[in-house]
RNA sequence: GGGGGCAUAGCUCAGCUGGUUAGAGCACCUGCCUUACAAGCAGGGGGUCAUAGGUUCGAGUCCUAUUGUCCCCACCA
C-alpha cells in the first residue's frame, strides 16, 4: 500500500501479489514443532473431473478461517490439500470423450485406457487446485495429495487385505444396482430415486389347471420373463385356495407356482404379485425364502438375454414394447393406467438402475457401524450441526453391505488373484504371480474399488499411514472436517468407521457441516437451468474478499444459504471502506513517527474504542470456537464500520487537526493500535486486503497471516468510559435526529445548551460534540433559563437545547415532546410494573433484575426531564 | 411410510444456553460532495417474529398441534 493510494481498493493486483508473499513466507507450510499444539484439517478432495464452484468456494473458505485462526492462535496449522480420482466420473467424462472421437475404451484397451486418464489427471487436478489458491486457501501445498497416488494406494491395498482376512470383506453373488450406462455395479448410496410418468399393466396368468386366472399388476412388463412365481399374502381369503396352484407364464410357457409371502400387501393392486428373484431386491428375497429359481432375463447393457427367448437381444424398452403388444393379443394384458412412481437412477448418468443379480465385493458392514455410533454418542466426535447426528445414526443403524466392487478400470484395482488351475482366491498387498497353493496361473481381478473406498481413509492415508511417519503420529487424529451434508453417508460416516478400525482413532473431533449455495431462487445450480455463477468470475470482478465474505456473512452450520450478486457487491463496499479508513490514517501518520503501541495516555474516546476492540476480540473469539462464523464475521463488521469508522475516526479528527500534538500523537496511535488488531481479528475471513494494509502500517512481525490472535485483556477493559461515551454519543445522536427532522443543514450551526447533573463526559468532548452535532458553542450546567424558541433535545444522562427560534413551530414541538412522553411513561410503567411484580423480582436473576432497575432510574430521569420542559415550555 | 429444516421488515437472512425498546444487508424516503470513502455520510419509515394452545415472573427463542414450503431416508410390486 503506496501513499499515494487510489480511492477504491482494487483487489486485482494484491491479491496476486499477497498470495506469492505468502508462499515466498513458508507460512502455509506447518512444521512438527514439538513446543506447539497441532491444529489439522484434510480437505474434501475435490473431482479431478471438476473446477471450482460456488460449493467448494464456501467450504474451502470455511476451512481456511479455521485454519488461519488457529495459525495465529499459535497452532501448527495444517490444512492438507488433494484431489479425488472420482473413478466413475472420470472414466464417464473420458469414455465420452473418447465416444466423440469415434472410438471406444474397449477399443484402446485397459493399459491405453489408463493412460489416457493419468492424461486427464496431470492436465486437471491442478487446475482445480490453482483455483482453491485464488480464493486465498493457505493449504499446505507440499503435502498435496492424490487418491490415486503411491501412498494412498498402498493404504487402500493395506486395507483391503486387512478386511479381508478378517472377514470383513467378501466376494458374493448378491442383488447390486447395475448402471447399464455405465455398466458397473454401484452402491446404495450411489443410486438416487427419481419420479418419473410410467405405467402400470394389469395382467392376469391363466392358472394350469385350467380353472381360470389370476390377476396382478407390473410396471416393468419386461421382467416377466424371469417370473418364477406368483405371490399372495398368506392371510388374503381371496387367494387362500389358489396358494400352492401353479400358472401358466404367458407368452412363456412355464409352469410356475402361487406362493404365500408377507412380503405382499392386500391392499396395493389385486393382491398379487409376480415374483422376479433375478431382478428385484424384493423379489429377490422372497425367490430365497420358497427356494425359487434365479432366472435372470437381462444382460449388462440391460438388454434380453438368451433366456428370453424370441425376445433375445432387444433392448429392455423395446423387449417392453413387443411384450405388451403380444401379451394384448393374447389376451393376457386386462389394461393400461399411468402410474407416477419413484424409480432408481444412477447417481452420475441418471439412467435407471436395473436391481440385477451379480458376483461382486462388499463390506460387511453391521461390526463396522457399532463403533463408529459410539464414537459419535459418546461425542468423541462433534457433529455440527447436532441435528445432522440423527441422520448419521439413522443410516448407520441401518446400514447395509457395502458393494466396493465396481467394473471400471479408473481406479484401484482389486488386489485379488484367480488360480487358473486350482482356482484359489489369493487377495494379498504385493503383486501375486504364481499360485502359491498349486504354483499355478493366476489373473487378477479386472474391478476396481468405488472411488469412496479411498476417500474414507483420506485423514490418515494422506499423513503418510499405515507407516508409522511421524507426521502421522503429530497431527493425527485431524481436528475438524468441513463437508456438505450432501456427503455425511459417501464420505463422512465412512471416514469414522475406517479410522476407527484401521487406525484405532477417530478420524477427526469435529465435523462442522456447511450447507448447499443455492442461485437467488433458492435452486440448486445445475447445468440444466443454466444457472451457474463462476467463483473466478466473482473473484474477478470483486476480489477474493468480497466472496468470502459473501459466502460466510449471515451463514449458519447446516443451512442452505442463496447466493446475490448484491450480497457480493455489498462486501466489495466493506472492503472498500477498510481501504479508505486505511488510506485516512496513513494521511495522518504518513511523516510521523507512529509506533503500533498505544500511548501512555488515553483520551476517553481512546479508552472507549479500546475497551470496544477488546470486548469484539473476545466475543468473536468465542464465536469462532462454537463454530459461529457468521456471527463472528458480522461482529467485526460491526466493529470496524459503526464503532470504529464512523464514530472513532470522526472522533479522533478533532485532534488529529488540532493544535496539540502530544495530543495528536496519541490519536494517530491509537488509530494505528485499533486498525491493525482489527485487521488481525478479520484476517481470517478476508486475508488479502488485512495482509496488504497490515503491512502498510507500522507493525511488528513478519506479516499478519503470522501476527498474534488478539485475546482479551483485562486491563484494556474499560466500563465506565463506554458508559460516558455512550452518553456523548447518545446526546450527538439526538441532536443530529431532531436537526434532520427539521431539516436544519449542517452549515447552519447553534449553541447548545447541555442541562445535566455530571457534565463532565460532555465537557471532555466539547470539541466532539461540537463537531459531530453540528454546533457553534456548547455550555453545560444544572439548569439553563428556557428561550421560548429553542428546540429540546433529552436523553437519558441530559436534556439539551438549541436556540433556533425562526424554525420552530411551537405547536409541533409541543405535540412532539408530548409524544415523547407518553413514549416514555409507557416504558417507565412497564419496568416499574416488573419492579413491583414479587415472582419477577424473587425468580429473575440478579443481573436481569439490576439491568431493569438501571433501565428505570434512567426512565424517570427522562420522563422527568420531558415534564420539565414542557412546563417550561409553556404547554 | 419414517425423519428433519425453514416460516422474523418489500427482498435475502442473522438472532448462541428464554431476560430491557427484535437486528443486518439490499430496497425505499429526506437531507448532505462535512478536509478517508457517493461503493460514502447523517437521519427516517417499515415487523401483533406463520396460526392456535401450553410452560414460565418473562417466549422470536422451550413444549404440543395445525398450515405452508423445502430436503433427507426407505420404497409401493
Amino acid at each position: 500500500m503506496s501513499k499515494e493510494l487510489s480511492k477504491a481498493y482494487e483487489p486485482k493486483e494484491v491479491e496476486k501479489r499477497i498470495y506469492d508473499f505468502w508462499m515466498q513466507g513458508g507460512w502455509f507450510h506447518a512444521h512438527r514443532d514439538p513446543k506447539k499444539k497441532s491444529f489439522t484439517i484434510a480437505i474434501p478432495p475435490p473431482n479431478i473431473t471438476g473446477q471450482l464452484h460456488l460449493g467448494h468456494a464456501l467450504d474451502n473458505t470455511l476451512q481456511d478461517i479455521l485454519i488461519r485462526w488457529k495459525r495465529m492462535q499459535g497452532y501448527s496449522a495444517l490444512w492438507v490439500p488433494g484431489t479425488d480420482h472420482a473413478s466413475i466420473a472420470t472414466e464417464a467424462r473420458i469414455v465420452k470423450a473418447l465416444k466423440e472421437e469415434g472410438t471406444t475404451k474397449e477399443e484402446l484397451g485397459r493399459e491405453g485406457f489408463l493412460q489416457r486418464a493419468w492424461d486427464w489427471k496431470a492436465q486437471y487436478a491442478g487446475r482445480i487446485l490453482e483455483q482453491l489458491k485464488l480464493l486465498g486457501s493457505s493449504c499446505d501445498w507440499e503435502r498435496t495429495r492424490f487418491t490415486l497416488d503411491e501412498g494412498c494406494s498402498k493404504a487402500v491395498r493395506h486395507v483391503f487385505v486387512k478386511l479381508y482376512n478378517e472377514g470383513l470383506i467378501y466376494r458374493g453373488e448378491r442383488m447390486i444396482n447395475w448402471c447399464p450406462n455405465c455398466g458397473t455395479a454401484l452402491s446404495d448410496a450411489e443410486v438416487v430415486f427419481e419420479e418419473k410418468d410410467g405405467f402400470f399393466w394389469h395382467l392376469r396368468y391363466p392358472l394350469a389347471d385350467g380353472t381360470g386366472y389370476i390377476q396382478l399388476a407390473t410396471t416393468r412388463p419386461e421382467t416377466m420373463l424371469g417370473d418364477t412365481a406368483v405371490a399372495v399374502h398368506p392371510k388374503d381369503e381371496r387367494y387362500k385356495d389358489l396358494v400352492g396352484k401353479n400358472v401358466i407364464l404367458p407368452l412363456v410357457g412355464r409352469e410356475i407356482p402361487i406362493i404365500a409371502d408377507e412380503y405382499v400387501e392386500m391392499d396395493f393392486g389385486t393382491g398379487a404379485v409376480k415374483i422376479t428373484p433375478a431382478h428385484d431386491p424384493n423379489d429377490f428375497e422372497v425367490g430365497r425364502r420358497h427356494d425359487l429359481p434365479v432366472i435372470s432375463v437381462m444382460d449388462e447393457k440391460g438388454a434380453i438375454n438368451e433366456n428370453g427367448g424370441k425376445y433375445c437381444g432387444l433392448s429392455g424398452m423395446e423387449a417392453r414394447k413387443r411384450i405388451v403388444a403380444d401379451l394384448e393379443a393374447e389376451g393376457y394384458l386386462v389394461k393400461t393406467e399411468p402410474l407416477r412412481h419413484n424409480v432408481g437412477t444412477c447417481e452420475r448418468c441418471h439412467t435407471v438402475v436395473e436391481p440385477r443379480v451379480s458376483t461382486q465385493w462388499f463390506v460387511k458392514m453391521e461390526p463396522l457401524a457399532g463403533p463408529a455410533i459410539d464414537a459419535v454418542r459418546e461425542k468423541r466426535i462433534d457433529i455440527i450441526p447436532e441435528r445432522l447426528e440423527k441422520v448419521y445414526f439413522n443410516w448407520m443403524e441401518n446400514i447395509k453391505d457395502w458393494c466396493i466392487s465396481r467394473q471400471l478400470w479408473w481406479g484401484h484395482r482389486i488386489p485379488a488373484w484367480y488360480c487358473d488351475d486350482c482356482g484359489e482366491i489369493i487377495v494379498s498387498e504385493e503383486d501375486v504371480q504364481t499360485c502359491p497353493h498349486c504354483g499355478g496361473h493366476v489373473h487378477q481381478d479386472e474391478d476396481t474399488l468405488d472411488t469412496w473406498f479411498s476417500s474414507a481413509l483420506w485423514p490418515f492415508s494422506t499423513l503418510g499411514w499405515p507407516e508409522e511417519t511421524e507426521d502421522f503420529k503429530y497431527f493425527f487424529p485431524t481436528d475438524v472436517v468441513v463437508p456438505g451434508y450432501d456427503i455425511i453417508f459417501f464420505w463422512v460416516a465412512r471416514m469414522i468407521f475406517s479410522s476407527l478400525k484401521h487406525t484405532g482413532q477417530i478420524p477427526f473431533k469435529t465435523v462442522f457441516f456447511h450447507g448447499l449455495v443455492r442461485d437467488g431462487l433458492g435452486r440448486k445450480f445445475s447445468k440444466s437451468l443454466d444457472n451457474g455463477i463462476d467463483p473466478v468470475e466473482v473473484i474477478d470482478q470483486y476480489g477474493a474478499d468480497a466472496l468470502r465474505f459473501t459466502l460466510v456473512t449471515g451463514n449458519s452450520p447446516g443451512n442452505d444459504m442463496r447466493f446475490y450478486e448484491e450480497r457480493v457487491a455489498a462486501s466489495r463496499n466493506f472492503a472498500n471502506k477498510i481501504w479508505n479508513a486505511a488510506r485516512f490514517i496513513h494521511m495522518n501518520i504518513d511523516g510521523h513517527d507512529v509506533p503500533c503501541a498505544l500511548p501512555e495516555t488515553l483520551a476517553l474516546e481512546d479508552r472507549w474504542i479500546v475497551s470496544r476492540f477488546n470486548s469484539v476480540a473476545r466475543e468473536v473469539t468465542e464465536n469462532l470456537e462454537k463454530f459461529e462464523l457468521g456471527i463472528a464475521v458480522s461482529k467485526v463488521y460491526d466493529f470496524l464500520w459503526s464503532d470504529f469508522c464512523d464514530w472513532y475516526i470522526e472522533l479522533a479528527k478533532v485532534r488529529l487537526t488540532g493544535e496539540e500534538e502530544t495530543s495528536a500523537q496519541a490519536a494517530r496511535q491509537v488509530l494505528v493500535w485499533v486498525l491493525s488488531n482489527t485487521l488481525a481479528l478479520l484476517h481470517p475471513f478476508m486475508p488479502f486486503i488485512t495482509e496488504e494494509i497490515w503491512q502498510s502500517l507500522p507493525h511488528e512481525g513478519e506479516a499478519l497471516i503470522v501476527a498474534k490472535w488478539p485475546e482479551f485483556d483485562e486491563s484494556k477493559h474499560f466500563p465506565e468510559a463506554e458508559g460516558d461515551m455512550t452518553k456523548v454519543m447518545e446526546l450527538i445522536t439526538a441532536v443530529r435526529t431532531r436537526r434532520s427532522e427539521m431539516n436544519v443543514p449542517p452549515s447552519r450551526k447553534a449553541h447548545l445548551y447541555i442541562e445535566t447533573p455530571d457534565a463532565a463526559a460532555f465537557e471532555t468532548e466539547r470539541e466532539a460534540i461540537l463537531r459531530l452535532a453540528y454546533c457553534s458553542g456548547m455550555e453545560t450546567g444544572e439548569a439553563f433559563a428556557l428561550d421560548k424558541g429553542a428546540v429540546t433535545v433529552v436523553t437519558a444522562a441530559c436534556r439539551a437545547y438549541l436556540p433556533m427560534d425562526d424554525l420552530v413551530d411551537r405547536a409541533a414541538e409541543t405535540a412532539r415532546l408530548t409524544k415523547e412522553l407518553e413514549s416514555a411513561r409507557k416504558q417507565l410503567a412497564n419496568v416499574e410494573a416488573k419492579l413491583g411484580n414479587e415472582s419477577f423480582m424473587s425468580k429473575a436473576p440478579q443481573n436481569v433484575i439490576d439491568g431493569v432497575r438501571d433501565n428505570g432510574e434512567k426512565l424517570k430521569e427522562k420522563v422527568r426531564r420531558i415534564e420539565e420542559s414542557l412546563k417550561a415550555f409553556g404547554a
